[in-house]
DNA sequence: CTTCATAATATCGAATACCAATATCGGATA
DNA sequence: TATCCGATATTGGTATTCGATATTATGAAG
């Protein structure tokens, strides 16, 4: 297994946290924000990422809205109150192992 | 799926980072891992955490060491070269992601 | 109008990972 | 050699992941 797969799969979930802190500040949409990842140096596929929007939004945590860009349809999504909810929990914990994982480096 | 399992899976991938981290500084071994992870609010099913390491282990990321100690067999690991490299890059990343999480909030 | 190009979303199928539950291992004690 | 027990290993069912491919919806070109 490459370096580069086991990094994206330690990361993928931050990247789902991400989408919701995202979604908590603007609307966003798969194909921009796929591009926006990978100007950071992450991928991810469209196979992984819509499937995700979908579960968030089944789950409640996104709502969506279609709208026509330059005639291109594009399916916005925002967060709703529940996936604020679980974006500030998720950010809370993350911020736990995170400080573990730079403790001796203080 | 409630909102733990959701949680959990956000944070999954970043438990694979701690368990290089913890076998950076220490000799872990799989009950403990896991009992050290519960008390600090997260679990993690045997059936994910050995194969997990087993995984580690056939990448080349982690090496073991059979040990009985009390008259019971344990496993020991702890990080190899190749594992150092991967924790490195994965801390850098995992840092520039949660920057960003938390941006605003400087 | 009716193709055509294309941005964007959606889905497919194979491989893999996840998890709770269960099974197995192996040394110690007797 | 039987059994106990801490610890590791495996199983079976489900869900996720990914690259590749298909679909959708619109504006433009002719």
């Amino acid at each position: 297994m490459p370096k580069s797969d086991i990094v994206r799969d330690f990361l993928l979930g931050f990247i789902k946290i991400h989408i919701l802190h995202h979604a908590s500040t603007e609307r966003i949409y798969g194909k921009e924000f796929r591009e926006e990842l990978a100007r950071h140096g992450y991928s991810i596929s469209f196979g992984t990422l819509y499937p995700i929007f979908h579960r968030m939004e089944q789950s409640g945590f996104l709502a969506s809205q279609r709208e026509t860009v330059r005639g291109k349809v594009r399916k916005y999504y925002r967060i709703t109150r529940k996936g604020a909810a679980v974006l500030a929990e998720s950010r809370k914990k993350a911020k736990e192992l995170f400080d573990e994982l730079y403790e001796q480096e203080k």
